[in-house]
DNA sequence: CCCGCATCTGACAACGTTGTCCAGGCCCTA
DNA sequence: TAGGGCCTGGACAACGTTGTCAGATGCGGG
């Protein structure tokens, strides 16, 4: 009772501390913190009484001090666009794991792909003085990262890199993925195929889309602008757009699908289809095994994309002082059928 | 040059402070403290010098500092089993969105259905002092959390209730939806049905258990303990438990699996069968609609949990004083096909 | 011209922890 | 037994912010 008086004001609803244990058990302050510590210098007694008095009170340190007084908060933040899609709960997954090697907790949020969001998030996590960021950019311009990054914020980019500064940046191969997905079902004689990808300005769908054209042009395929739709991720979108490449006259013959939202769209969409139309997508989709026909597609590792640049940072962060690098991961073609089937 | 000499020892790499930018704008501190916080009774002008200074050092404030002063740091917690299972995506994602409206930030962590690891990361999070907690318990004690709720931790858990405490959770009727899926398999004439879920120590795998158990028991049919494979979710051991229940004389000629990635597994089997059988599977799997027959599942919505879970944990916040409460999310039988083929 | 009041500003303490440093007690050696 | 070194424990300042309160300034009215 008398403790609960005494303590009213304590905004952190009457949580004892370290001068509360100390009182308790008869002891300096500095002594607790010893004992919380594991710091030598206290006897086997002195530290039972200290135990005991902590036991007793409930008491638990408080990290916000500590982080207040030590410089490092133990924690990273990691920046993506959205933690419910199926590609970034892998990604952040592994991001967390290294961060517990490290003895770091995970702060994490989505941007929703709005740059804006993306800025205000990363900035709150600087204020917090997280001691490093991942981020998945959702913008094209980091400058305002610049004094974060001079006061000792290690950054590593994922998935597409920085803009306008300098920074690690960990990487798939969109580039070579979609040449080589593009390249297989030319291999598989197709000649008119289908691009759907997300909006150019996405560091990611334009280098598939590079790599699409590069594909093409290997094969000497002159690309028909109504083959490609670009910008386009939204279901009722992909589906409209799919079904516009697939009527007339020279319908396209195989679609390569710029993402995993896209390729599920399009699935969809061929299902309903009476002719067997090819279809090679970037991202691996669950259960693509299962499909008929199983769903070839250009994999990435998420979870090594987020374990590199997990290591990456805390590479940065345990003093090595790195060049900004940028780390391309291989991507991996995997046939399942889809991408097998020959022109109509 | 001389900033950086005077200011060498400063652990955040040479931050400024608000005392920096009060001597760089010639103002006091607390001036610097009332244009940061937007608070009133600065003049323009001062106002202006203090706007300044601030951009000319990249001034950004110390969060750490002003939590340990103001005692609520406008984070929560939230600790799940694992962000790479499609389920927790969209619910960590909900979580996050509400705690976004409130102004908090979300810290996240995966106990690996570990229950010390579950401790130790809410424990983590506690000494951090977050604001509030939810809790999707590996664990079936949670005493340890009783200091913390009394010093005020705000805690709600999902999925499955908190053990030995009393506190809000928030689940979906697992009983309702396994014993609704069950009975469906029953009026489409199916007697012999398998049961594939994890183990009942898991308050979500027991509740399962119970609707099948109970559906059979309003049909009257006696189950055959065979029928039946419990704490089984790695895909080897599920496609065995599989396998066993549909061979000999009287093989099952439906199964319920008991979460996604026993349904996920169990599809697999059930392909490569050259008989059909019939499947109903609790969680909604991406593109169930796709395969072929469409898988028939009870859904359950992820983000709902999430959003009602982190709403209540704001109304505590708020300082509604609320008994500790439990609320039942409905589930929804989608049928696609594979739950309405007849038995063999 | 001075007083009172409103407005703006700044000095200071406090939040809970850790680093520094010194005091006191003990044991060992000369 | 005196002196020196070691071990344990505690007082105090500092981390960067915000709340309190009082001082300074300016303005209008008596």
């Amino acid at each position: 009772m008398d403790r609960t008086a005494r303590r009213t004001e304590n905004r952190y609803g009457n949580r004892p501390t370290m001068k509360d244990v100390a009182a308790r058990a008869g002891v300096g302050l500095k002594t607790v913190s010893r004992v919380v510590n594991g710091e030598p210098g206290v006897t086997p007694d002195t530290e039972r009484r200290v135990q005991e008095a902590i036991a007793a009170l409930g008491f638990r340190r408080n990290d916000s001090a500590r982080v207040l007084r030590k410089g490092r908060t133990a924690s990273i933040g990691l920046v993506l666009e959205d933690l419910a899609d199926p590609f970034y709960g892998p990604l952040s997954r592994a991001v967390e794991e290294v961060a517990r090697a490290h003895g770091a907790l995970l702060i994490n949020g989505s941007s929703a792909e709005d740059p804006d969001r993306e800025q205000e998030l990363v900035l709150a996590l600087c204020a917090r003085r997280v001691d490093g960021l991942v981020v998945i950019p959702a913008g094209d311009d980091h400058r305002y990262l610049e004094p974060e990054i001079a006061a000792g914020v290690a950054t590593v980019f994922v998935d597409r890199p920085a803009g306008r500064i300098d920074a690690d940046v960990v990487l798939s191969d969109s580039f070579g993925g979609a040449r080589d997905g593009v390249a297989h079902l030319i291999a598989g004689g197709h000649r008119r195929i289908g691009f759907i990808g997300d909006q150019p300005r996405i560091h990611t769908a334009a280098e598939r889309l590079r790599g699409y054209r590069a594909a093409m042009e290997d094969a000497g395929i002159p690309v028909d602008e109504r083959w490609m739709s670009l910008g386009v991720t939204d279901p009722e979108r992909v589906r409209r757009a799919a079904e516009e490449m697939l009527k007339g006259q020279e319908p396209v013959t195989a679609i390569f699908a710029g993402n995993n939202r896209v390729t599920v769209t399009v699935v969809r969409v061929l299902a309903e289809l009476d002719r067997r139309v090819a279809l090679v997508g970037f991202d691996d989709i669950e259960l693509g095994d299962l499909l008929q026909p199983g769903v070839t597609v250009v994999a990435q590792d998420a979870a090594q994309l987020g374990r590199t640049a997990a290591e990456r940072l805390f590479r940065q962060l345990d003093g090595a002082t790195l060049l900004p690098e940028r780390i391309e991961l291989p991507t991996r073609l995997i046939q399942r059928g889809s991408g097998e089937l020959p022109p109509a």
